[in-house]
DNA sequence: CGCATCTCAGGACAACTGATATGA
DNA sequence: CTCATATCAGTTCTCCTGAGATGC
């Protein structure tokens, strides 16, 4: 039985990274499934909550690279999940609006990424889930990624 | 201000991806300015661990895929830092070996680690980190990947 | 035969960079 | 002219798949 080295459990960057991939295979297992990819859901939520918005705002408001903006939004929109107008107050802007379906679609993925936090958070208690939660929102916070407020 | 839509806030995918992110950023800084990877590291943490090799048993010991083994093996062998030899015993075996220079390298990471640590875990007080490494350790032995043991 | 090992080619994602065109 | 916006082309990294050659 291969054990890992054990220099590695006290490293918390290797302890995030693992973390991280065993979420993004049960992210990815729900997301290919309903034809979607985590930028999408990012774009979507961002849209949802906020209103129609042009694709530099979407990029800030979800964290997301400018270039990799165009690419999820031109999917989305191929897929009719939001539609892309010129603004006519600043013609450089497009304003990116959701759809019927694209609220669906994100209610949908909101679905999966429920069931996906419970797989992931599977062994630990309700208490303990408040505890991480609370503890990665400080590190996201502390490095420039506010998350609620 | 654009601030992230709420709703990420909630998820631990999120958490943990947008927190995974921070990590690798801090990682690669230290990394690259070492010409290493991640990749580079794991190799070598098992090889000082638990002493030569094969590829095969490396890849399982570092939660590595062969593939990436190879390339990852291949690399370090051109820099000196481990070197390829054939299993006498059995020869379709590589028997993989850490070099007095892979060691020292070995060290560097791990200082590169310790300094990324300490970033990275800034807001934190001793006993959260503490809380935080428990938590995650546990999340990660749960899904298969066991820590230290 | 089945099975393990090593190797190579290449894909999927997320994050990112640089360049360009256009308009405020 | 400077700055912002949108777009395109292309890179890096990790994770992963499939196929082939070789040897147990």
């Amino acid at each position: 039985m291969e054990s890992t080295p054990s220099r590695l459990a006290t490293k918390a960057s290797w302890l995030i990274s693992q973390t991280a991939v065993h979420s993004r295979r049960f992210v990815a297992e729900g997301f290919t499934a309903a034809e979607a990819r985590g930028y999408h859901y990012r774009v979507l939520a961002a849209l949802e909550e906020f209103g129609p918005a042009s694709q530099a705002d979407l990029g800030r408001r979800s964290r997301m690279d400018r270039s990799d903006v165009v690419a999820a939004v031109t999917e989305l929109e191929s897929q009719g999940f939001l539609a892309r107008s010129a603004d006519p107050a600043d013609r450089r802007r497009n304003i990116v609006t959701i759809t019927r379906a694209g609220t669906q679609q994100l209610r949908r993925l909101d679905r999966v990424l429920d069931t996906v936090q419970d797989e992931l958070l599977a062994p630990l208690s309700a208490a303990e889930r408040q505890t991480l939660v609370a503890l990665l929102g400080k590190l996201i916070e502390h490095h420039g990624g506010v998350p609620t407020s």
